[in-house]
RNA sequence: GCCCAGGUAGCUCAGUUGGUAGAGCAGGGGACUGAAAAUCCCCGUGUCGGUGGUUCGAUUCCGCCCCUGGGCA
């Protein structure tokens, strides 16, 4: 009997595209992205989306599907996969994830709390409190309504204190009350086989320098102008991938070419470490 | 050769009116439920360049030496 769906994780530049194509060409797979910057059209360089040639060999889903303009989130990405999902297993084929983005994989395979879509006047308004207030008071007035999300959230996790006050502020039950009820996890039906990978420290550490030194010999530069030029709010997620912010210093001007690339970098190995650490502790029957 | 400024954590630096020192970054560990390539939390002993001297005590003051910048010859 074979594995429903194959997932393969690990952190960036480990090799997970070659490995998940691989797997797809030998076992008449297709590739379903699940990484949260591949989802984006504009960044195909600095994401290393797959490439003709990797096209060829098997097929791809949900790469490059959204605009930049656009804001993915855990749960859209979700609904894209389980549809590709559910019509890559109708055709016969198997389904093989690949991506970096542990949330992703957790949400696919546990689901999600089922909090109701929230109204963006409301999350923009708690963006707007947490901006006009400062992270100690914004902490302090969520406690206030929600104490139990306040007491295990830092007062300088902005992203997590901001999600807790709109789903409280919307639903009037608070986010940790939500997360207890059942959600529908698709877990049991998908039965992954996971694999993670991790490759010494060192090795890559060395290998997101030298893939990132390559993406701008591929053109990173040209890109990000190119995405500058759309003038997109710089809260979007699409703006947050690793090197645009870098690569936009150097192209206004505040940086060097070799310290923006050295920036961009850092920030690359910095992330892979995050990553690693997801993997060890959060990814699910790995 | 002389003058000036420096030599303090892997890097950039702060500091000690004399009681053996601390930030940022790097690095390591951890958290993670609708922006997750995001957002956070924790971890800092190092001949304070070397060597003499003054002192109860020197990384701190003084002498000499070495090294690195800059200036003058």
């Amino acid at each position: 009997m074979s594995a429903a769906v194959v997932i393969v994780g690990g952190p960036t530049a480990s090799g997970k595209s070659a490995l998940a194509l691989d797997l797809a060409e030998a076992l008449d797979g297709v590739v379903i992205n699940a990484d949260s910057m591949q989802v984006y059209r504009e960044l195909r360089i600095l994401t290393a989306r797959p490439g003709p040639a990797a096209e060829a060999r098997a097929p791809h889903r949900l790469y490059g599907v959204l605009p930049a303009a656009e804001a993915c989130s855990a749960a859209r990405w979700r609904d894209m996969a389980l549809a590709e999902i559910a019509a890559v297993r109708g055709a016969g084929r198997l389904p093989v994830l690949v991506g970096g983005t542990g949330l992703y994989f957790r949400a696919l395979d546990k689901g999600l709390a089922p909090v109701p879509a929230i109204r963006a006047a409301v999350r923009a308004a708690a963006r707007a409190r947490h901006a006009e207030l400062g992270g100690e008071a914004f902490h302090a007035a969520l406690a206030g309504r929600d104490p139990e999300m306040a007491a295990r959230l830092a007062p300088g996790d902005s992203q997590r204190l901001i999600r807790a006050w709109e789903v409280v502020e919307a639903t009037g039950v608070s986010l940790a009350e939500w997360q207890r009820r059942e959600a529908p996890g698709d877990g049991a039906s998908l039965s992954p086989v996971s694999l993670v990978l991790a490759p010494p420290r060192g090795e890559l550490y060395a290998a997101c320098d030298a893939r990132f030194a390559a993406m701008v010999e591929a053109g990173a530069l040209d890109e990000v102008a190119a995405l500058d030029a759309l003038g997109l709010a710089p809260e979007l997620p699409a703006m947050k991938a690793l090197g645009v912010r870098e690569l936009r210093r150097h192209l206004a001007g505040e940086l060097a070419l070799d310290a923006a690339v050295a920036a961009a970098q850092q920030a690359t190995r910095n992330y892979a470490k995050r990553q690693l650490t997801w993997f060890r502790h959060q990814m699910p029957e790995a």
